[in-house]
Formats: structure tokens, C-alpha cells, sequence
DNA sequence: CCCTCCCGCCAATCT
DNA sequence: AGATTGGCGGGAGGG
């Protein structure tokens, strides 16, 4: 082994009990994440390697921690696994078609075991993180039930990623909500969605960003005017916005809902609609409309866009991630917006 | 009090 | 056998 643990690192306690003075916030996953995606995030496409414990060396943090990253990146196509302890970064300019393919795939809520005759091996990955974050992210990608700028809340999507019964289960529910936490972290770091409040119910909820990512000074004419107040930053600080209420928890909804985004909500000094349009094409491309949904309410899919993501947008992505981590490290210097 | 979700035990798998 | 992976949920921190 020799893993040198002998010299401390030249970052914070890793074996630390949950004590230490240090607050909750500073050892979110989110913030790791996003010191990890700062850390491995090359805009060249050449593909670095990543290795878990040097990761985790680096970011002062334990083997286990890394996983719940590593995991659900991959599941988004920034990662790969390469082999043992080792993955490869693919960058974001992957995650088009990684999207692409979850798209087409359809959400298939895993095959109940009732009348399975395959080995409990595929019960290990039903709960796996990775399958369950790929599921969550077709809540958004597929189904035209939470589309585009549509939101999720917790609830919602911890009853739809699981069987009509256990849904009915407190216990079952409670772990899936908490699997969904993390999650949503870390796709929130990366900036494919964002949590928001909903405006009368005050529950959080997921609104769906993808890779339309709005940074401030980049395209003046894409957004109306004042195009501040939506710098999205890293970690902890999450944006908030009210949004329409999604309250009615599962709901079958069977008709294609056809996202009609009627944001009648009123205050939200911006809604968030100007969506593709700086440097994205928007290419609508009226194809695609299978998707094998089998059982459950999955038959509507309504809107069928398919966003096409050039060069220029990524190189934009990157920029942003430098902008949005040095806000962030500022922020956190002084403690105070 | 309830919402978040960190933390790390330890089982399943892989070498 | 030892090393990797990573499910899982107790229970603490924070609003």
C-alpha cells in the first residue's frame, strides 16, 4: 500500500468525526463536487485520468465519498469508468449524446422482480446510484412531464422512480428521498438542474437547466435586459426562485401534457425562458417519438425538442465554470453575499 | 420540529 | 484473502 498518510495532506482532517468545527455546509456533496469537476475539468479534449484515492487525497475526503460523485457523473457521460480505481474524464462536451441516449433509451422503471428469472445480480444495480441517477435525469429528458422548465419535487420524483407500492411505503420512501438528495447535488454542481422553491407551497423542487446554461455576459441579445440575478454558483448557494406550484403529489397525467409553460406566477422578475437561444440551435427535429415506456404512466412525452450543442456553446460551459467558481471562492472569503 | 444529508458501517464483488 | 465498490439509514446540523 504505502499510501502515504504518514505527512498530513495539505488539506483539511479526512478521518474526522462529525465533529470538527467545520460546518455542515463546507463538507457538502455539492461543494465537493465542485471542487472535484475544478480539479479534473480540462477544456481541451484531452482526457485526463482520475484516480480515486488521489482524488480523495486531494480533495482532504474519503474513498466512499468520491463513489457517490464518481457515480453519478458517469451515469451523465462526464466520467468513465476506466478500470479499478481509475476513471477518465470525458468532459462535458460528452454529455450531449450521453443525454441523447438516456433520451432515446426511455425511462423504464426497472423490471419488478415478481416474475424475474434473472439473478439477484440485477437487483444490485436496480438500486444502484448510478441507475437511479440516470432515472432522474429522464424524468427530465424523456417524459414531457417534467420537461424543459417544468420542476420536480423530491416527492414527485422518489414516487415516480419507484413501483406504484412502494411509494406507499414510509421507510422505502425515506431512503429513495435521501438517495435523490444526493443526487440532485451533485447534477446541481454540474449544472444540469437547479433547485428551486416553489412559490406557495415553499416545497424544493428540481427545475431542469440541461446544458443551457446562461452566463451573464455572453449573449446580450438572448436575454431581455437585465440578465443578472441569475448567476447560479456553486455548492451550497442555491438560487431561489418561485415557480409555479407542482403540488398535487403523483398524479398519472395521461394526456401529452405538452409542456406549456404558462409561468403566470407573476414576481419572478425573470422568468427563465429564454432558453435556447444564445449559442445554441434549437434544430427542432419532430422525430423521436418512441420511446418504450412500459408499464406505468410514461405514454406522454409531449414536446420533442432536441437541442443541438455546438463547440462554441461548450467553450461558453467552460467559461462559465471558471466565472461561477471564482464567485464562489470569493464568496466564501468573506462570508457574506 | 422538519428538512437536509453527512458519515461510515459493513455487505457484495472483484482481484 | 484482501481490496474495491457502494447500499443504506442513523442521527446530527441547520433553518
Amino acid at each position: 500500500m504505502a499510501s502515504s498518510a504518514a505527512a498530513a495532506p495539505p488539506l483539511e482532517p479526512s478521518t474526522t468525526k462529525r465533529n470538527s468545527s467545520y460546518s455542515r455546509k463546507q463538507k457538502s456533496l455539492s461543494l465537493l463536487c465542485s471542487n472535484f469537476l475544478s480539479l479534473y475539468n480540462r477544456d481541451d479534449g484531452a482526457t485526463s485520468l482520475i484516480g480515486l484515492d488521489d482524488a480523495a487525497s486531494r480533495l482532504g475526503v474519503v474513498r466512499r465519498r468520491i463513489y457517490d460523485i464518481v457515480n453519478v457523473l458517469e451515469g451523465v457521460g462526464l466520467l468513465a469508468r476506466k478500470s479499478k480505481n481509475t476513471y477518465t474524464w470525458k468532459g462535458f462536451g460528452a454529455i450531449p449524446n450521453a443525454l441523447k441516449e438516456l433520451k432515446e433509451e426511455g425511462l423504464d422503471l426497472t423490471p419488478i422482480p415478481t416474475c424475474s428469472n434473472n439473478p439477484l445480480d440485477d437487483t444490485k444495480r436496480e438500486k444502484s446510484l448510478a441507475l437511479l441517477a440516470q432515472n432522474f435525469v429522464k424524468l427530465f429528458v424523456c417524459s414531457g412531464f417534467a420537461a424543459e422548465s417544468k420542476s420536480i419535487s423530491l416527492d414527485e420524483a422518489a414516487k415516480l422512480l419507484l413501483g406504484v407500492g412502494d411509494s406507499q411505503n414510509v421507510s422505502v420512501m425515506r431512503t429513495k428521498v435521501r438517495r435523490i438528495y444526493d443526487i440532485a447535488n451533485v447534477l446541481s454542481s454540474v449544472n444540469l438542474i437547479e433547485k428551486i422553491h416553489t412559490a406557495d407551497t415553499g416545497k424544493p423542487a428540481y427545475r431542469w437547466l440541461g446544458l443551457n446554461v446562461k452566463t451573464d455576459d455572453l449573449h446580450p441579445n438572448s436575454a431581455p435586459n437585465s440578465d443578472r440575478s441569475k448567476r447560479r454558483s456553486f455548492g451550497t448557494d442555491l438560487t431561489n426562485v418561485s415557480c409555479k406550484r407542482s403540488k398535487v403529489a403523483e398524479k398519472p397525467m395521461q394526456d401529452q401534457g405538452e409542456v406549456d409553460e404558462s409561468n403566470s406566477d407573476g414576481p419572478a422578475k425573470e422568468s427563465y425562458k429564454s432558453y435556447q437561444f444564445g449559442p445554441f440551435a434549437p434544430v427542432a427535429v419532430p422525430r423521436a417519438r418512441r420511446i418504450n415506456m412500459n408499464k406505468v404512466r410514461w405514454e406522454s412525452l409531449g414536446a420533442s425538442f432536441r437541442p443541438q450543442y455546438q463547440n462554441q456553446a461548450l467553450k461558453e460551459l467552460f467559461s462559465h465554470y471558471r466565472e461561477a467558481w471564482k464567485s464562489w471562492n470569493s464568496k466564501l472569503l468573506d462570508a457574506s453575499r
